[in-house]
DNA sequence: ATCGACTCGGTACCATACTACAGAGTCAAG
DNA sequence: CTTGACTCTGTAGTATGGTACCGAGTCGAT
């Protein structure tokens, strides 16, 4: 179990030197032990917790929300359902937001279909809506 | 037709005076004439720009599409194909956002589905697919 | 003439998530 | 013992879309 150098884990977890220690400022990753010299002396745990952060991240939670999981894995006394709470708070948030491109989308749609000319850009339907007469 | 302070037309479009100075330095909208003081002298037309940005915006647009829409807008070269071009790649654009986000959704709601259970935290299915072992 | 509201330019700051760099020190292989 | 790769701290910059503040000047109504 010979410590890991920033370096190895940085590479191990597959994101950026200067990620992790950004990560550390941020309180999402705990302040490693130091050599006399100075550097971070990472372990396994370390590799962990920076893929634990990136997984999250894809699943579009923000680092913020990254920092109550990580506490929640930490926390003896944190139940699943807090854990399940987050997720579904989550799912709902994503939902919105579908719904929200998703009219926009269709109002974008409708723009196309009205706008079937072909000459020019003066008083096409799609700028005249944007352009829009009330607040 | 008196002309308008940054103030009015900020009112009538909707926005803040920080803000029309903003796009002014964005180059959304073009140098209004100035008074012997100064002062920001605007037209309608100004107002009229502003409200189309401010829709541009609310359909998804960027600040910099939204550059190009304007430049469309004021080209007479420009044609309705152009502006449809660009209105279709902006819903390709939400479509490929709103895919990735129902895939992130059925990623969680698959989780949560798992994580029926009600101790502690540990062991918990979804911080456990956090977790992850592979790269 | 005075007052409050407004405007001026410039700069700095907010959140998000990094990324880059400078200049100095350290490590390990050959 | 040298060399090249690595690490250290601290600061600044990236992109996005603004917001906030400063001191100074200006406008219009009373």
């Amino acid at each position: 179990m010979k410590p890991l150098t920033i370096g190895e884990v940085a590479r191990q977890a597959g994101v950026g030197v200067e990620t992790v220690r950004f990560y550390e400022r941020q309180g999402l990753l705990q302040e490693p032990d130091r050599r006399a010299s100075g550097y971070r002396q990472y372990d396994l745990e370390a590799v962990a917790v920076l893929r634990f952060i990136r997984r999250a991240k894809e699943l579009g939670f923000t680092l913020k929300e990254i920092k109550g999981l990580l506490a929640l894995r930490l926390d003896a006394s944190a139940t699943r359902a807090e854990v399940r709470q987050q997720a579904k708070t989550k799912v709902a948030d994503i939902e919105a937001r579908i719904a929200d491109l998703q009219r926009v989308r269709d109002v974008l749609l409708k723009l196309i279909k009205k706008c079937h000319g072909d000459g020019a850009a003066t008083g096409c339907p799609i700028l005249e809506a944007l352009q829009g007469r009330e607040s």
